[in-house]
DNA sequence: CATCGTCAAGACGCGACCCT
DNA sequence: AGGGTCGCGTCTTGACGATG
């Protein structure tokens, strides 16, 4: 059935497009810009093309929601360079709670695992999973649920995606990161929801997102 | 109202057949 | 072989409904 992975032009443009695209901006572009990026004439001919990417499992899309399409891995290479990633705890994206994983202490307890793709692990090496409580990172994609895969880092650059710990309350909260001064800036991806300042030397980066993974 | 995803109808290119 | 036509994949135009 399905052809050697030599994708029609269109189609490869398409998802190198798509990659891109989430790389500098974190989320899915819409129909529209994939339209323009690629220079088609036609909304119609992205959502085929996507139509067809979907099917050949290149990516997921999620329907009934604006940039619902999610990117599978193994683009271009053989499929199934997947490897597992234990979902070592929960992090909230709403208001903090006060559970941080230790991520050592994963052995005694039965983890879910989530499957993502080997190249994840070449890009960012060891990553590990969480499971976003709230829904405060909603505008960029994140809701209730899905699980985000963390690089663990103390560096992120301003506005990334970053896990903080906020030490004198002792929590953990998800949220995009920005230094402005001697503060930082926790701001919620939600428009109903306000930022978090706090000291920086009262903050202290853990790893920053680098996937999400949506479940039902 | 602007943005976004989706759909229907039809056109075009191309290869696979089929015929005289 | 040369010409007709059918099917299929792809694309265009244009419009609709949902959402914020």
């Amino acid at each position: 059935m399905s052809q050697k992975d030599k994708l029609p032009n269109r189609r490869q443009k398409i998802l190198d497009f798509i990659q891109d695209f989430m790389q500098d901006n974190g989320i899915p572009p819409t129909v529209r810009d994939i339209q323009k990026a690629c220079e088609i004439s036609s909304t119609s001919v992205v959502d085929y093309n996507l139509r067809l990417l979907d099917r050949d499992g290149f990516l997921n899309r999620r329907p009934e929601m604006a940039r619902g399409i999610e990117l599978l891995g193994a683009s271009g290479t053989h499929g199934a360079n997947t490897l597992k990633v234990p979902i070592v705890g929960s992090i909230a994206a709403g208001s903090p709670i006060p559970v941080f994983p230790n991520e050592m202490d994963s052995q005694n307890a039965d983890f879910d695992f989530i499957e993502i793709s080997s190249e994840v692990n070449r890009k960012y090496g060891t990553v590990f999973a969480l499971e976003v409580k709230g829904t405060s990172m909603i505008d960029a994609l994140i809701d209730d649920g899905d699980v985000v895969l963390v690089q663990p880092t103390p560096n992120v650059e301003q506005g990334e995606m970053a896990v903080a710990w906020i030490a004198d309350r002792e929590e953990a909260t998800l949220k995009k990161f920005y230094v402005e001064g001697d503060k930082v800036r926790l701001q919620p991806a939600n428009s109903a929801m306000g930022p978090i300042y706090c000291q920086a030397k009262n903050v202290e980066v853990r790893g920053k997102v680098v996937g999400v993974i949506r479940k039902y």
